[in-house]
DNA sequence: CTGAAAGCGCTTACAG
DNA sequence: CTGAAAGCGCTTACAG
């Protein structure tokens, strides 16, 4: 299937000089005579010859690889990092090849010890919320990485984790997201977050205690739901909610963890006979590429995912570790109103 | 940041043994007595020992890693795609990494070099329509690069392409949607498909034209636009026979290239004062994780993506090439109606 | 069951 | 400006 390629050596002959002098025109040093580089890139041209970069990573100190961390990809949101910590890998010739880590205990073949042996140039890794005790065991993991090669954290990264990060503040977050919510009238905010026994203190759920608060509005439980971000979770969560609860005390507002939670969200309201916005107004989280389709378009968070993944990269290929936040903006689409156009009456009112 | 890693010959000298047998036990090798395999274990875990990837491809015939050739990632049709081949590579303890081909002539670090330097095992590239010149061209890169490596391809291949691969006969799946549409009563069928020149037989095209042939319908040019791939391109193709066409001749029925120009289609048909599946049917292709979430629910076709990807992952890692089709389902949901139900009195329709 | 030695395909001082 | 040689960290016959 594959034929034989070619090797410095071969080159070397070829061309009629040393496999030294090969390497020197290879890596462009100026060192060489115009006439001995003529001969040598004739000869690589007409053998197809690339260096291995295997054999180079075994003598210099680079691999040209880098390795990212991801849960998953079918969410976009992971999509949107890799490809930024891609786009700006391969400016700098480097490949980047990803690893989920899915279970820190697989079996075999799990991701720490493949990342290990591959001896990349260095690993991002997307930290999730995790409840303390899986915690204290990424941080192990981390640590054991660490001693191959540089990791930059990226996500929703505790401030106490010793590691060059690129991080989100999920609870400044989410509290602009009640305070928006707040701002169009809702005092009824539901929220569907994440892990709940999380010890993050930049963790969504702070964020939005703090909002309620800030705003003078009481914390209800009833209002408070935990999943694991996906569409069918997030109908769920909302579904508990609403069945739970007299319609008369339903939330007037939701506040999804992320936008495939609030797609759920918009699921569940029409089931239960909601009219949106009208009488919900849902906001998600990462600014999905399908989130100005849904019906009503889906009012989210732009986290700016695709420069989170950019600038992990930047920080290996640099040999520059930071600890930095990124910022965020809502984009604002249809899926929230103001509760004025909520009451039940408001159907009644002139149509704008 | 990162300290200097064991090598052989260190757990060697710590257990007291030849790196020969360090490395029979690492490969685990039967051959070994049990003491002198304890004293090897031993000094592996006490240095946290992981051979490289690196000196062993350099030895080896394999680097246990692969490349995947996408064109972008944020379509979650090619991270499906990703996914599969990278959930069945881990198995097998290889890596994958992804390169877009957005360019074949990218100045430094293209793909074609990146991954000829490289020494994969093997590369799955994704083969997307394209017109004949640029075909030609594709056809050239992919021949140099099975000069480094396996090749195996995946996407729309064109029957004469010599390679194996695991392909979809786009032209048979498009013809079952026009079948399908046709079921339902529907005579005006628009088409919104990819590139206009291509020659593959088995492209999308063929398939609309066969499928209209066989229902005795006559084939419309205005009813069929093209476009590359995204909603915003899917809604301006729409918008395009619907402001072009007076409202008596707008189809009644609409096909995506894929569900990103579906998504458009239902944009672009509610800006039109459409009502949504009674005055138009829309049906997509690749099934994305959003299209249960759209309003109507998205009718669409699910191409087994991941199975696509990892059935060629295994290919390469088997070293058993072929050439084979996978098949494809249609997904029913609430977006295409028979055409009784699209007259003006249709009793229930979708709640805006 | 174990070790000495060659070799994989490069880069990099070191000489000249 | 160019070459001989050592070395990167492994695996794999080949001996014993």
């Amino acid at each position: 299937m594959t034929t034989e390629n070619a090797t410095i050596y071969d080159v070397a002959s070829d061309a009629g000089v040393s496999i030294a002098t090969v390497s020197r025109v290879l890596r462009g040093e100026s060192s060489v005579s115009p006439k001995t580089r003529e001969k040598v890139e004739a000869a690589i041209a007409r053998r197809h010859y690339r260096p291995s970069i295997i054999a180079r990573s075994l003598t210099g100190k680079t691999t040209k690889s880098l390795g990212i961390v991801l849960p998953k990809l079918l969410n976009p949101h992971y999509a949107m990092i890799f490809t930024g910590a891609q786009e700006e890998a391969r400016q700098s010739g480097y490949s980047v090849s990803l690893f989920p880590w899915s279970s820190l205990h697989a079996r075999e073949y799990d991701p720490a010890t493949m990342l290990a042996e591959r001896r990349l140039d260095g690993v991002i890794v997307c930290v999730e919320y995790l409840p303390p005790d899986q915690s204290e065991e990424l941080l192990t993991a981390l640590r054991g990485l660490k001693r191959f090669m540089p990791v930059v954290l990226i996500g929703c990264v505790p401030p106490d984790y010793d590691f060059p990060a690129v991080s989100l503040n999920a609870a400044a977050m989410t509290k602009a997201m009640v305070k928006y919510m707040v701002s169009l009238g809702h005092e009824k905010i539901a929220f569907i977050g994440g892990v709940q026994e999380d010890t993050d203190p930049l963790r969504r759920d702070v964020g939005y205690e703090e909002g309620l608060k800030e705003a003078k509005l009481p914390c209800i439980a009833s209002y408070r739901v935990y999943c694991k971000g996906t569409p069918e979770e997030g109908k769920a969560g909302l579904d508990s909610i609403l069945n739970t609860l007299k319609p008369e005390y339903w939330p007037t507002a939701v506040i999804g963890l992320n936008d495939l939670v609030a797609m759920g969200c918009q699921q569940s309201a029409r089931e239960h006979g909601l009219a949106l916005p009208r009488d919900l107004s849902v906001m998600g989280c990462d600014n999905l590429f399908c989130a100005p389709y849904l019906l009503p378009a889906l009012t989210s968070v732009d986290t700016h995912q695709q420069r989170v993944g950019a600038r992990a990269a930047q920080m290996i290929i640099r040999g520059e570790p930071a600890r930095e936040t990124m910022d965020w903006e809502i984009i604002h689409r249809d899926s929230c109103a103001a509760i004025r156009e909520n009451r039940p009456d408001a159907a009644n009112d002139s149509v704008i």
